[in-house]
DNA sequence: GCATCTGAGTTGGACATTCAAACTCAGGAG
DNA sequence: CTCCTGAGTTTGAATGTCCAACTCAGATGC
């Protein structure tokens, strides 16, 4: 049965996409990962406009990638910071991955602008595709996609 | 120096995510991969209106990830395909990332839709953080960013 | 030779999203 | 009591998306 066949929403690349796909999501998400917590910083640093970055935090709350804390600092009042939940943390790999091919096909004449660091070894931080048996997967191995249980035929 | 003093479009995730973050781009490029290669074809597996699939590809050819082809079977008119290029086949780990990522999160009761196979040995095929001392590195494992010659400061 | 079909778009108007700048609101500082 | 700051909301213009209908060119049927 063609791929085709399949319905193309039943998908975990596209209900993935649902949610970052768009200019500004996976971009908060990179700041929340490197530490900017704050919805002013995360405005300046972005040039994303305030609206539209209430409306991203508040989708990535409700997805679960991100959690609104209160926290208060000594003698100010309470405020807001956004943190990523495990779900959040586990985006890394697909950070990476675009970091990798953008580093590849994107990056200026003077090269990629950061190297991610394995903080104990100090060694650079990839991705890899890998198969379960430990076969390194190039860009032209052959692979094959199985419907599992969880497929449907398009309507 | 912090991370926020630096330029966020200077990053190979904002320039990746640039080219991909819209709701259809990436969709376009996994039915690629999949072996959708005329526009009608795609039109009606991914459900995009016409205009803007037009788009999308010619950003995609612009972009270099994406060839258009003539092609031509016997006894019909000369017609268009579209096939990645080297380029657009290296977001392969982009794709599976995001696929890895949907699989664990957001698979419904049923489980995950499809499997990717290594056609050699029929093992599934994953994404992998590793350090390039060979540490796999997990959501939980430290890491940091360290500025190179691509980083600019922010104006 | 003329009407028809099919692949591959274009065009037009309705609807939704994004942007930037101004406005709100709460709590602390002076 | 007024000002300041963080954290949003509101507002109207600009831009992007959607769908349906239209175009256009080269077979094909008769």
């Amino acid at each position: 049965m063609p791929w085709s066949d399949y319905d193309s929403s039943t998908c975990s690349i596209a209900r993935t996409a649902q949610i970052l796909g768009d200019r500004w999501t996976v971009l908060v998400v990179r700041d929340l990962f490197n530490g900017v917590r704050r919805f002013d910083e995360l405005q300046d640093h972005l040039g994303i406009a305030r609206d539209i970055l209430t409306k991203r935090l508040a989708l990535l709350v409700d997805e679960d990638l991100v959690e609104r804390r209160v926290y208060q600092v000594e003698g100010a009042r309470a405020r807001h910071e956004y943190v990523l939940t495990q779900a959040g943390r586990e985006l890394r790999t697909v950070l990476v991955a675009l970091m990798d091919w953008g580093d590849h096909h994107r990056a200026g004449p003077a090269g990629p602008p950061v190297s991610l660091q394995h903080k104990d070894c100090g060694a650079e931080i990839h991705t890899h595709l890998v198969c379960d048996a430990g076969h390194e997967i190039d860009p032209s191995t052959r692979a094959e996609l199985n419907p599992l249980a969880g497929a449907r035929l398009r309507s």
